[in-house]
RNA sequence: GAUCCCGUAGCUCAGUCGGAUAGAGCACCUGCCUUCUAAGCAGGGGGUCGCAGGUUCGAAUCCUGCCGGGAUCGCCA
């Protein structure tokens, strides 16, 4: 149940009404019409904009319209009044039944209240993490990770079919510095004295047990071969090391993904899912030879000028064509990503999100320009020819490419840098052991994605209660306690039967009651908004605003005891006041969940 | 050089498709625990929404141009 839909609904019914009255003209766009909160509750529970809107349109005055308007809703039985303020609006105050029917679909549906249908169980999917598998997690990439998760919750909720991605980088070069990494740690395993790591290779202490696995496989037998033969061994002996410990990594934060890519899958055994790839886009006429201009703001002397494969990526406003292949004859990492992208797209999906992180904000023209190629779809682009937002339009699926900022450490207000090198390398797993996954996802999403994050390791360890998250928290276990003592105070005590409410709602009648009531019935829409705009945080900060009306009601009830929930001589408005904590608990619960922090009975 | 992001209270940030008197947390000040969990609540001070134009019934929000901070650029991944 949306209560703004099922408002907006009876508002356009209303305004056919006029219509067919002959009070506003045929043929207008009801499109912008919107029923919305009021930002000032004084106005009004919901406000209605019909009338500016469709002002210009019918050729009339606003509140003209918005009076006809308001003495068509005030027969609606639910209206208590329907007033025209300011410019034009139309503020309604529904009657306290209205509101007592959210508590009692909250509780009907349990935690399916505010998923939506409106995904429509479209494919969708999320591709996010994507790191390197050349070692644990560090807590720079768990930005991403925490978004891309949430909005893949967020997603589901809102009704669209959504499998979660991860793209393993298993194929470069980096592979390659792994494996003789690995290698050096497997002839240390051996016994061998390998000194100090040399530059260029990773020397971090994670690689030992890879080694030592290596040499229990295979004893001495790589030892004396070619590099050539047991680097495609070791690479891929690393990899399948390395990929569960970034599991596992990920499980610590309440992370999993349906589906793991390799990149070297694309032209392993036989296949070359990039030739096919890139002769979908030859058929487009988008692929040609040529010459690339040398780029600006670097040093002149590495260029090296060559006719080469390229993609026709500016037809579609980037600003350069994109090489797919090396002098060297194999593929850019670019044409494995177009491949896969392509493999994506083949597998049926409709909406691709990819969750970059900011240093992956130049790849973002050419990665939107090859989906809108295979999709036949748009770029929007500005009149200057300038990118303008970050998806795909108008094709047969699109791409929606979401970034998140960097993430700046601190340690004790400095700056933090971490390095691997100098062992000041902080892992995720070492963040979530010491703090919690909770606080750690938490913090992430209550933040606009794009926003840089501050991410201060002391603070979040020593002050982790300034962490929102415990504030959000209290509030579902406060609700979870008062059930308890009320269960208590009246041994018998029940408020829903068989999924429907059985306490007199109708006792519901203080303010605050009723404002908290309000507030939950918005769930719903604010789902779908978030959902609509790949925006989990939206859902952060809403749990944080009916939490702290939750904790304000509840502590009026310190000067004003006849507002506590319990009331030991009076079962029935206990009853009734349980339902409504019941459904605050709900959504706290429901809320948390898409965002997959944990929802306590109790704290500690 | 080019592209992109950001600029809202002392600090960190929200602000729904353009909506009414611009909000929260932290910090500061004043109160509230014999009371359903004080990890809480009530109140106070604090603003040129970076600057200047434009669009319109209405702009923090959209457009243009500046200013400031940050990120990125390649046959890397």
């Amino acid at each position: 149940m949306n209560v703004f839909a099922e408002v907006e609904a009876r508002v356009l019914a209303a305004l056919k009404g006029l219509q067919a009255k002959g009070m506003l003209p045929e043929d207008l766009d009801f499109g912008a019409v919107a029923v919305e909160q009021p930002r000032d509750s004084s106005h009004g529970d919901l406000a209605c904009n019909a009338a500016m809107v469709l002002a210009k349109a019918a050729k009339m005055k606003p509140r003209d319209i918005a009076e006809a308007l308001s003495s068509s809703l005030k027969t609606d039985p639910d209206v208590a009044s329907a007033e025209v303020a300011g410019p034009g609006f139309l503020n309604l105050r529904m009657r306290d039944g209205f509101w007592h029917d959210v508590v009692g679909a909250i509780l009907a549906q349990g935690p399916k209240f505010g998923a939506s249908g409106t995904g429509a169980g479209e494919r969708t999917n999320v591709e996010y993490v994507s790191a390197n598998p050349t070692g644990p997690m560090h807590v720079g990439h768990c930005r991403g990770a925490v978004f891309g998760d949430a909005l893949a919750n967020l997603l589901a909720f809102a009704g669209y079919d959504v499998t979660r991605e991860y793209y393993i980088n298993d194929a470069g070069g980096q592979v390659d510095v792994l494996a003789r990494s690995v290698f050096l740690r497997y002839r240390e395993a051996l016994g061998e004295d390998i000194g100090e790591i040399p530059a260029g290779l990773y020397p971090g202490d994670y690689l030992k047990p890879v080694g030592a696995a290596l040499a229990k496989e295979h004893g001495a037998a790589l030892i004396n071969m070619p590099e050539e033969r047991w680097l495609p061994l070791v690479r891929s002996f690393a990899i399948d090391q390395i990929m569960p410990m970034i599991r596992d990594d990920l499980a610590a934060l309440n992370i999993r993904h349906d589906v793991f890519f390799s990149e070297a899958s694309l032209t392993r055994g036989g296949t070359d899912k990039v030739q096919a790839a890139v002769a979908e886009l030859r058929k487009r006429g988008l692929i040609f030879e040529g010459r690339l201009e040398k780029p600006k703001g670097h040093d002149d002397e590495e260029w090296e000028d060559r006719e080469q494969t390229l993609f026709r990526s500016t037809e579609y406003g980037d600003e350069a064509d994109r090489a797919l292949m090396k002098s060297d004859g194999t593929y850019t990492y670019f044409a494995g990503d177009v491949a896969y992208h392509y493999d994506k797209l083949q597998r049926g999906f409709r909406h691709l999100i990819n969750v970059f992180g900011a240093d992956h904000i130049g790849y973002i023209p050419r990665m939107l320009a090859t989906i809108a190629a295979f999709t036949d779809g748009q770029v929007e682009r500005d009149a200057k020819g300038k990118l303008k937002h970050w998806h795909t339009t108008g094709g047969t699926a699109d791409l929606d490419i979401k970034v998140v900022n960097l993430v700046k450490l601190f340690k004790n207000g400095e700056p933090y840098k971490m390095s691997k090198r100098a062992g000041t390398f902080v892992t995720l797993r070492d963040v979530v052991d010491e703090v919690g996954g909770d606080p750690v996802r938490f913090m992430m999403l209550y933040r606009k994605e794009l926003e840089p994050l501050d991410f201060d390791f002391a603070k979040v360890t020593e002050q982790s209660k300034d962490n929102p998250v415990f504030y959000v928290q209290y509030a579902h276990a406060r609700a979870a306690s008062v059930l308890r003592n009320a269960r208590e105070a009246f041994a018998d005590l029940e408020f829903v039967r068989d999924g429907t409410v059985s306490a007199d709602l109708a006792l519901l009648t203080d303010a605050g009651e009723l404002d908290l009531i309000k507030k939950a019935a918005f769930f719903p829409a604010l789902i779908e908004g978030a959902a609509r705009a790949h925006e989990p945080h939206r859902l952060a900060f809403y749990l944080y605003d009916l939490a702290s009306a939750f904790h304000g009601h509840w502590t009026r009830g310190n000067d004003l005891p006849q507002l506590r929930v319990i009331q030991a001589d009076d079962r029935a408005i206990t009853a009734a006041r349980c339902a409504l904590v019941a459904s605050l608990q709900q959504v706290l619960s429901s809320g948390l969940t898409v965002l997959g922090v944990g929802a306590p009975e109790a704290m500690r």
